[in-house]
DNA sequence: TTGTAAGCGTTATCAC
DNA sequence: GTGATAACGCTTACAA
């Protein structure tokens, strides 16, 4: 079923139909009406190979999304679905490839392949190979997260510096001295992934100008390290009031661990940090936290990848995010014992 | 940069370099070690779009999840990651298309655009539209859930009836005699959603074979629901000393209901039944439960949509799973009081 | 308002 | 062992 055969019952040549469907020439309207019922009738839809070769563009994103193996949070996933979704508003398809770990032969596929008419990266690193193989072969991409050269690029992200020193100031309100930092995994933290740093950033240097003492600790991105790493906190440094963090992960195992440490949030311990708005609502209790915007973010990164698409040589533009904190019941005053 | 560029250069003609990389006929050592010197110093990759013309298959397969909005659970998130690494596997790429709300048109797009040469079909119906549209255009799908006629058709499924009635079975043995099953959303339900349906036959008919009081309920899939489903439960059986469940989504709700009726599991209360083997071990405590194996779906739905891609008269076939349930340390011996 | 024909970059069928 | 050349199904100048 091609758009000869459509052409052929119509009466028309192929041009006409490709025009009727298209509507980038005008077609009388008696000869659409012929067109659309023979098309109706066949149940035609063009062939999107053939598309894609004749027009130069295939109308579909790639998506690379961390390995498997790396489990996804759930931030991470909803930040898929949401693509998904802003992508068929612009009647776009997306084709996913996993990336970060070997299997650089689906990156390669999608990124050299002609594949895709524009990249959305995730998960990106301060220096990431990628970025370099992506902005080599000229294909418009959006990263989430920006690299050392952020003016460079289109990105979108969130701004953990600012988002988390609001944290550290919000618990030097309440009175807290000794705060630490649950950050995500060591290897993360080791090849630079930049909300990482960021945190640490913010964290450490605002904690210092209220004269706190601060801790920052890595912790792989499950429950169990959640446990581990709270239950060593505890022990190496008692005297720790409060919490944030970035590791959404490990959050059922910090709770379990202060569970087990009969610790009253927020009465004896405070909890708080950069945590997308589902988890914190789900906390027990819900935490007062700084909410990942993953959708709008999603969305974002769709439309900006669509506006270089469509232009080529635009400036490259890019967000950054402070989504407020929102406050909920995991931080109080410090008690004084 | 295109074959003829890299013919030109290495002194060939198009054919002969499509055939050195392809392997599809004898090219003599000396040309292909040209033709690879020049297309390693160009960095070229052929166009997709180009060979999926030619060829009549895009290298693609299809991955129909559920909409944004349905919040994805945990195991179905693995899955979508796994479907992709055991595609890559086959040097095949995934196009996402979400579906069963109102967005037909990217199902339509990635079905009848022959932009893929098959489809995987998540969370599937007893009577599912899309597989009518599927089969009617003949393009090779595998189905997560079987539909009625399962005989007809590819699918892999796990064994809900088989396991919940197992789970029942375990229960009985430790003297439970008032059980309730806690199920998926209402709508899932009343649209006929296989695994839900399964599960409650082989609930109440396990039940019933034992002499046990069973209760059943719907339960939407977010931890608020979970944990006003469990209240009610308690309100309206207060004798209920089991529940078995396959809404995961829901579990985070019904373990804080557990902690503020003040009810120990095992000890007070038992609880079980069809749940992602991460999920079961991050419960407090650890849930005995029949893991659903996500990575093995996964895996089996593409090697099954491959064979079908690669034999299109084969007959179907089909992979109903029965994973074992794993004793971990939420069931217990009915308390007599 | 419509038709003709030249691409788009491959693969595959003939020849030689 | 290699080269022309005709598909593949569509879009889009260029003509009429």
């Amino acid at each position: 079923m091609n758009i000869g055969e459509i052409a052929r019952r119509a009466g028309v040549s192929r041009s006409t139909v490709s025009y009727a469907l298209s509507g980038k020439r005008p077609v009388s309207a008696a000869t659409v009406r012929r067109i659309n019922d023979v098309i109706a009738e066949l149940g035609y839809r063009p062939n999107a190979s053939a598309r894609a070769l004749a027009e130069g563009r295939t109308r579909t994103l790639g998506l690379v999304i961390p390995p498997a193996s790396t489990r996804l949070t759930d931030v991470q996933l909803s930040f898929v679905a949401s693509v998904v979704e802003a992508a068929a508003a612009h009647d776009h398809d997306v084709l996913l490839s996993p990336s970060g770990g070997d299997h650089d032969r689906s990156f390669d596929r999608v990124v050299t392949g002609r594949r895709v008419d524009g990249v959305i990266l995730m998960e990106i690193l301060l220096h990431d190979p990628r970025v370099e193989r992506l902005t080599s072969t000229g294909l418009p991409f959006v990263t989430i997260g920006h690299v050392v050269d952020s003016a460079a690029s289109w990105w979108v992200d969130v701004d953990y510096a600012g988002l988390i020193s609001r944290c550290v100031r919000h618990l030097a309100d309440l009175g807290h001295e000794q705060v630490v930092l649950i950050n995500r995994s060591d290897e993360l933290v080791a090849s630079g992934y930049g909300p990482s740093m960021r945190a640490t950033a913010g964290f450490l240097e605002t904690a210092e100008g209220f004269g706190m003492t601060a801790h920052d600790v890595c912790c792989a991105d499950d429950p169990a390290a959640g446990l581990a790493c709270f239950e060593q906190i505890r022990a190496r440094w008692p005297e720790v009031t409060a919490a944030v963090t970035i590791n959404e992960a490990a959050l059922p195992g910090v709770q379990r661990a202060l569970h087990r440490a009969e610790l009253d949030v927020p009465r004896d311990f405070s909890l708080t940090g950069v945590i997308a708005d589902r988890l914190a609502d789900d906390f027990h209790p819900p935490l007062t936290a700084a909410d990942v915007p993953a959708g709008q973010m999603a969305q974002l990164a769709v439309d900006l990848l669509m506006e270089q698409i469509n232009d080529p040589s635009a400036t490259p533009r890019h967000a950054l995010l402070a989504p407020p904190i929102t406050l909920r019941s995991s931080t109080g005053a410090r008690r004084r014992n």
